[in-house]
DNA sequence: GCAAAAGTGTTTGGATTACACCCATGC
DNA sequence: GCATGGGTGTAATCCAAACACTTTTGC
């Protein structure tokens, strides 16, 4: 099978590039950080780094999101693998796209040892970016569009409380369509969610209700005969 | 971003692994070879190689396919990429999985420089392989039942010439669940299918029509407004 | 004629859509 | 009271499931 002997093949680097996204005054926003090393200096793009020797790929991708955010426990979840044999200047370099999702966009991200400047930017404004960050960002965007219509994901970019509403412009955004207020509450019934008796504070119109995600019954309902997280 | 500059770094080796499923006997099949050398030497595994110095990655799967099978002009789709450290015993490799899919998967694969011996074996009765490659080509298969429902590439899988209940046999069998034949039939109109006129040889029972897709209807369709192949 | 599978129509019930209406809050 | 958005019910419509029935072939 394996033509080539480990030993004496050639060399390439491997690296992940993990895209954090947001949900960002009624935007999705992804994280992007400005380059401060050649190449492509002071060009912005996507939070990355090469894999340690003995460093899992998921691990690798944890260790870039915690030494960017100091958040810790997020879900990772993985998208394309790019190997253009030229997608890196200075040599072979191929990379592993994640994605992870945050909450509270809105929360300033300091300019760390990893990154001089790190900004939120609108999925729709994205600049330029160094290598082939602009294709690993498109394609990585379009896998969290499906993925939000069939897995429960979408309460990792909603705040821990959040409104019926903002779920649904949530949705919308992605979807680009406007809904029906009364068709989405019926269609997301079956979804298990805690009406937490709360209300939002410092609107000029009748507050909403708040409610949050029941991970637990989620679990539990997860696995039963026909059931299908499903927007 | 890049903390290690890629000149001293070290090395990985990286590799393509290609599950080709077929569709035979109204199961679906994987293609196995038999390992030649160390490590796993005679163990069933995957085909795979390591990818050439200046490959791009799905030409490396193209290449596999092509030695093995005969068959070039296959779709070829990336799935998961497995990075483990500890996944092969004689250092790092990191590998990404493709899986292609063959009609007529009753021809006979020779035995090719590339593997002594090939087998192709049902999904549900695949033995321990090397490596970690159960775990590869159960969520690879995993996505291939995905996409079958929303992708149309159930017909790189049956007959260019196929029966609407081949078709159907193909959905009962990874949705594991029997459909009405009527329904079935319903559900499937608005894909643009070619009536062929020509009808089932050689069976005790009245002949079924035979139908081929319209890849080009597909492909004018495919844009439009609101539409989206589903089954 | 009979067995076997192809092929199609009808009825029914549940889900989705469109739309209308009432409610709570700030100003 | 009015503007704004929150929240809910209903009727019409579409879709999918269940099921029955007819057709065509080999023997």
């Amino acid at each position: 099978m394996y033509k080539n002997d480990l030993n004496n093949f050639f060399s390439y680097s491997f690296s992940v590039d993990c895209v954090i996204f947001g949900f960002k005054n009624g935007e999705i926003n992804a994280l992007m950080i400005k380059r401060s090393k050649e190449p492509f200096l002071n060009h912005w793009a996507i939070p990355g780094d090469l894999v340690y020797p003995n460093e899992d790929l998921q691990d690798a991708a944890t260790r870039i999101l915690t030494e960017l955010t100091n958040i810790s426990n997020l879900h990772l979840h993985q998208a394309q693998t790019f190997g253009n044999p030229n997608r890196h200047p200075k040599g072979r370099v191929i990379t592993t796209a994640y994605f992870a999702l945050i909450r509270n966009a809105d929360f300033q991200i300091e300019a760390s040892s990893f990154a001089e400047e790190v900004k939120w930017v609108p999925i729709h404004e994205v600049p330029d970016l160094a290598f082939d960050h602009n294709l690993i960002l498109n394609s990585t965007y379009d896998l969290l569009k499906q993925k939000l219509f069939y897995e429960p994901i979408c309460f990792d970019l909603l705040p821990e409380k959040f409104t019926l509403n903002q779920m649904q412009q949530l949705f919308e955004y992605v979807n680009e369509s406007e809904m029906d207020k009364a068709n989405f509450r019926k269609k997301i019934r079956p979804i298990p969610l805690i009406a937490l008796g709360e209300k939002q504070q410092n609107v000029k119109h009748r507050p909403a209700k708040l409610f949050s995600f029941d991970s637990d019954k989620y679990l539990e309902i997860a696995g039963e005969d026909g059931y299908q997280f499903k927007i």
